[in-house]
DNA sequence: GTTGTTATTACCTGAATGGGTAATTTTTCT
DNA sequence: AGAAAAATTACCCATTCAGGTAATAACAAC
């Protein structure tokens, strides 16, 4: 009973794009959410299509697969990211990996590759060398550490001492309803939506104690 | 324009007691709350009664003053004790502290050096011996880790995850007010009233991760 | 065999939250 | 000087939360 994994293309190539389309349609497991054939299309259409998997053309017309990550990550933090790319381009995979991609593959794969690939990225892997390619992109993956504004920290430390908006807009002479601005927008910079997970993540990441 | 310091008293001895209750009605910037001549009915009493510092006999009739301390504890955490005792017995204060005490004032004390002592204390000090005391105290105490149910655990941790009371209800099976139940239960093992607040506590204790 | 804890459910109420949109002001960077 | 980011406030709305009270059942401990 397990769900399909959605897969999102983003690949200028015809060609390459309706053959993908092709392969993932009819593999029993996967399905298209969708695809564009550039990354600003891409990242306009991703604010509403969730998807499991993203294949990513690394060389695309206007801004590049590799530019686009961290954009599309902001939109879909956990989003696995594949990169598509003709040949093993140490440089380009490895920068790729260092915006937030998990792996990638090559054009060329045949079919049954690609989708052990893209099972893979669901398994907690990353294809092409499996289990050490993954431990390296954690490695050098630039830890996005949310960048808080200091009026956003004093409202977060309040926030994990359980003070409630009102309190808090009392101790910062402010009105409730810049709590509130600030409290959306932590929310926005932790991808979160709840105070619990607000302040899990926060602690994690070292941001309080 | 400082507050009133508020000042409970548990001690058996009338005449001691007396004294007391004269000594801080007298004196500016103190303020009696009320008193007991035994643990028993002390703790009936604190449940409705806050204060900032509770002077506690340590020889009482039935409980003694140091068993009572965890119970104290558990209906006022952030209260301060201290110990009120006839001679300077190490083995006594040292339980007294291991089990949540502050502090120790000595009942032949003069007026003046006792009112210092509380007023140390309210300042983050520890009566005798002030900042080395307050060290040593948390050091031996032992830390007090909530111990929460194996239900409430798991209702935690999908607290945690950013669930709201429904989902987690849905995930586990049972009613959204069951939840509800359990999280009462979590906020009062770990002292605290929101979401937020519990999960940093939860946290900081190791319980989750 | 009674007491205590855990787990479960329910109902009520007022307060708080999360999301959306929008606008102004101040700071900061370029 | 002009653009971008941060801070501020406001209003609306549906959902959620927190606290209070209460009751039942299962199970362990004493």
């Amino acid at each position: 009973m397990e769900e399909d994994i959605r897969i999102y293309i983003i690949e200028d190539d015809e060609v390459i794009m309706e053959s993908l389309q092709f392969l993932i349609k009819e593999e029993l497991g996967f399905r298209l959410t969708g695809g564009s054939v550039n990354a600003e299309d891409a990242i306009l259409a991703l604010k509403y299509v969730h998807s499991d998997v993203l294949l990513l053309d690394v060389s695309l017309p206007g801004m590049n697969g590799i530019e686009a990550i961290p954009l599309i990550k902001e939109l879909q933090p956990d989003l696995n990211i594949l990169m598509l790319t003709v040949h093993e381009d140490s440089d380009t995979v490895f920068s790729a990996l260092r915006n937030g991609a998990i792996g990638y593959l090559l054009k060329g794969t045949p079919p049954n590759n690609l989708f052990k690939g893209i099972r893979d990225v669901l398994q907690g892997g990353a294809p092409i060398s499996p289990s050490i390619a993954r431990s390296i992109v954690e490695t050098f993956r630039v830890e996005n550490i949310p960048v808080l504004s200091q009026r956003e920290m004093e409202v977060l430390i309040k926030l994990s001492d359980g003070n409630n908006n009102s309190q808090i807009a009392k101790e910062l002479f402010v009105s409730a309803n810049t709590i509130k601005a600030h409290i959306k927008s932590i929310y926005k910079k932790l991808h979160v939506h709840t105070r619990a997970a607000a302040i899990r993540k926060a602690m994690r990441k070292g941001l309080i104690k």
